[in-house]
DNA sequence: ATGGTTGAATGTCAA
């Protein structure tokens, strides 16, 4: 089973690269962050006549996360189904085969101190709850998805010069790591153990391509059964290279 | 690389 992770930053705006991507590496099940889309305008039937089931949880302008998939999943859920993280499309979940995926677009956080950090912080405690809540880690799970949080030196471009920012902080780090204590493991760290594997470069920075200026934030995690089952864990950095791409790219795991 | 790029929406926010 191939599954894979990609934070498009607009689906519509990416909808050429995705075709073309699912066309050519024919993923069972790629989860999608930050669609912005809402659900009424989701170009379901460009994907569906590639093969793919369409299963969304978007809204307007911001956020949004979908599964594309050949086979239909079930028990399909959307956000926390709570009224204290009710507005944000960031997290879809379901079942396909005997595997529970769950997809998430972690807040970004914007700058330390803010209160949109604080909420980073709370909605990855709110997560660790719903893991803990919903599923077993005896089961087969796989949390992936945009998490937005680079958790080890080597997983960003200059550690020593972002530790204690946004997305390279201590404080996500120990509720990152509450939540894997549960029973979730790196998928992409069993393969590799090189530096510089990234999965995101700014747009901002000029040349963060060349110059590969990035951070892996976009991470594939999977309970002890599923680390078991798993083939290879590799990124596909190809269409962050083309024309209009996304600022991160591609995360795959093959599954036995 | 402490600046700048991109998308959705059409002024400005989010990343």
């Amino acid at each position: 089973m191939r599954i894979a992770t990609f934070n498009a930053a607009s689906l519509r705006a990416r909808l050429s690269i995705l075709l073309d991507w699912l066309e050519s590496t024919q993923p069972d099940v790629l989860g999608i962050q930050e669609t912005k889309v809402e659900d009424d305008k989701f170009p379901a039937e460009e994907f569906e006549a590639i093969g793919y089931h369409c299963t969304f949880n978007g809204q307007k302008s911001y956020n949004g996360v979908c599964f594309l998939s050949l086979e239909a999943p079930t028990e399909v859920t959307k956000g926390f189904q709570d009224p204290v993280f009710p507005e944000d499309a960031r997290l879809i979940a379901a079942r396909f085969g005997d595997i529970q995926i769950i997809n998430t677009y972690v807040p970004n956080g914007t700058s330390v101190g803010s209160e949109k950090f604080d909420y980073k912080l709370r909605w990855l405690e709110r997560f660790n709850q719903f893991v803990r809540q919903r599923y077993t880690p005896a089961g087969n799970v796989i949390w992936m998805g945009d998490i937005n949080i680079a958790r080890h030196p080597e997983d960003v471009y200059d550690s020593k010069k972002v530790l204690g920012g946004v997305g390279h902080n201590p404080k996500e780090f120990e509720r990152l790591d509450a939540i894997l204590e549960w029973g979730l493991t790196d998928l992409f760290r069993i393969k590799n153990s090189s530096e510089d594997q990234f999965t995101y470069w700014e747009f901002f920075i000029r040349s963060s391509l060349d110059k590969n200026i990035g951070w892996r934030i976009d991470h594939i995690y999977g309970t002890d059964s599923i680390a078991k089952r798993l083939i290879d864990c590799y990124i596909d950095k190809e269409p962050r290279l083309r024309e209009r791409p996304s600022d991160h790219t591609f995360v795959i795991a093959d599954i036995e």
